[in-house]
RNA sequence: GAGCCAUUAGCUCAGUCGGUAGAGCAACUGCCUUUUAAGCAGUGGGUCGUUGGUUCAAGUCCAACAUGGCUCACCA
């Protein structure tokens, strides 16, 4: 049998070099076992039961009938706690489904079974065989008969009371965090279930889910900086996505007429409590609808998922509480400025160029003078309006100079039929009919490329492609992003992004 | 990119006016046959983020740097 000492891997050469700052009494104790021919990470080890299917079978069933029945198990998982009692010795069992307690008896077990039992610390895997049966105060634990070791751990885990809290070693070793916080291993069940739940939501309603690409010719489909990589055997640079839209609209014009992608985009910006390099998100396309059409959909399933999720539409956020179940307010983007901005704004005041920007600038808002009236009234909305949206609401009617890719509306050309949601204080969804002229889309990306020739790195570039395939037809459609980290950001009332991702996004940590 | 704050034992944290580094948990050694933040007695554990400076003397004061957090800017 290949000891760890035949690979090198002895307690005396690590505590020598010591370079990974591991429990030296650990250390001991793999090389005890080892030289006793106990493997301290064994092959491969089965379990026919989780914990919690041992602990629900049994959950009603009383003391007396489990010790004359004296229903045998096994289970199998971390060691999360040691209790040491004389003779006896509990400790807590954690797997994936949950905790139970197991109470080991010097002499009940062998006593080659029982050495190994007395090198174990807290964070090994263990296996546990015996039966069933309750202790003095109820609580329902297996009696030791056979124990094993199955994998040794070389580190102490974080103290059990306080667990983990310094933020910056929670990110580095998200292991360790998810290991002894148990909240954070709920915060990422719930994402995966959010994103499960969005993902059923679109196939109920015949939605084809598409993987487009993530490495781009061309960067498109927002207004954004991005990633740059190159290709060696085509020599050429290459782009990380900064949103699949531009792909996922051809996929329309190519007939598929309801399609979504729930996918990672990157996008080179400084980092915030609400934005990281990579996020994810969900875009999708439906033919022969419109934004209303949009804005129902969404209503419908976020509410449905925070039910599921949290099980109440009414979720605790920030100290407060938001209310998705009443209807969704909608409200044009300049009446939200007059009604929930700054006091005093009229609606004729945003009405022309030169009353509008007196508007911003006697609000202190810095203004370019290449900007238009409508990038003046959505600066003012993002500075008066945008942080007091708590309850959901849809923001309607966004200037066209904003929003190159979404279709004007036939009675004023310079406002498009685009939403945006806000939910706890932050946008949440965008959508819009999709402008499926080409001759008009042609147009914008040349405005755009002028501004990103006169230095706007976020600038859209020409796609020509994208003109073709729109010239070849696109039916109406309507087209929404929905920020998935945000969603559970709000589902599970975390504060910064950071906290819903599982590994974001950290300097080295040997950086100097 | 800017401002503010933090960095002390494996973890959670104290450390007063600048005067030889502390606690709890964890670990280790004993005792204890139903404990559960078990208990009791004892032991070991530190380049006080890094580098400079001031001072007789720096965890403590000053500066720079590093990492992180929050706020702002940019953005979704």
């Amino acid at each position: 049998m290949e000891t760890a000492q035949d690979q090198g891997f002895t307690a005396g050469n690590l505590q020598g070099e010591n370079t990974f700052n591991m429990d030296q009494h650990r250390l001991e104790k793999l090389q005890k076992l080892t030289e006793n021919n106990v493997q301290p990470y064994v092959n491969s080890f089965k379990i026919p039961f989780s914990i919690k299917e041992v602990s629900e079978r049994f959950e009603n069933t009383d003391g007396h009938e489990l010790l004359e029945k004296k229903y045998t198990f096994t289970v199998a998982g971390r060691v999360m706690a040691m209790r040491q009692f004389g003779k006896v010795n509990f400790l807590n069992l954690k797997d994936r489904t949950g905790n139970i307690q197991a109470y080991l008896k010097k002499g009940d077990l062998a006593e080659d079974q029982y050495n190994v039992f007395e090198l174990t610390d807290v964070g090994d895997f263990v296996s546990i065989s015996g039966f069933v049966f309750r202790t003095k105060t109820g609580e329902l634990t297996i009696y030791a008969e056979r124990f094993s070791l199955l994998t040794k751990s070389l580190r102490d885990l974080p103290e059990k009371f306080h667990g983990l809290k310094d933020v910056e070693q929670r990110y580095r070793r998200r292991y360790v965090d998810l290991i002894v916080n148990d909240n954070v291993r709920n915060i990422f069940r719930k994402r995966s279930a959010i994103i499960q739940e969005v993902r059923n939501f679109f196939l109920s309603k015949d939605f084809m889910e598409v993987e487009t690409p993530m490495m781009q010719p061309i960067a498109g489909g927002a207004t954004a900086k991005p990633f740059v990589t190159h290709h060696n055997a085509l020599d050429m640079p290459l782009y990380m996505r900064i949103a699949p839209e531009l792909y996922l609209k051809r996929l329309v014009i190519g007939g598929f007429e309801r399609v979504f992608e729930i996918n990672r985009s990157f996008r080179n910006e400084g980092l915030s409590t609400r934005h990281n390099p990579e996020f994810t998100m969900i875009e999708w396309y439906m033919a022969y609808a419109d934004y209303y059409d949009l804005m129902d959909m969404i209503e419908t399933f976020v509410r449905n998922i925070a039910i599921k999720v949290c099980g109440t539409a009414k979720i605790p956020f920030n100290g407060r509480i938001i209310d998705l179940e009443s209807p969704w307010k909608r409200m044009t983007m300049e009446q939200a400025i007059v009604d929930l901005g700054e006091k005093g704004i009229t609606l004729e005041q945003l009405a022309e160029y030169d009353s509008a920007r007196k508007t911003a600038e006697d609000l202190g808002i810095f203004i370019n003078n290449s900007w238009g009236k409508g990038r003046i009234v959505l600066e003012i909305f993002e500075n008066t309006v945008e942080e007091k949206l708590f309850d959901p609401i849809f923001i309607t009617d966004y200037p066209k100079e904003v929003s190159p890719l979404a279709k004007s509306r036939k009675d004023n050309p310079e406002i498009t039929e685009r939403y945006e949601l806000f939910i706890g204080g932050f946008e949440v969804s965008n959508g819009f009919n999709e402008l499926n002229d080409p001759i008009d889309q042609k147009e914008r990306f040349e405005k755009q490329v002028a501004e990103k020739e006169a230095g706007d790195e976020e600038a859209h570039a020409m796609d020509s492609d994208y003109i073709r395939a729109l010239e070849y037809g696109l039916p109406p459609t309507a087209g929404a992003g929905l920020g998935i980290d945000r969603l559970v950001m709000l589902l599970t009332d975390s504060q910064s992004i950071r906290e819903v991702i599982l590994f974001p996004h950290m300097r080295p940590e040997d950086a100097g």
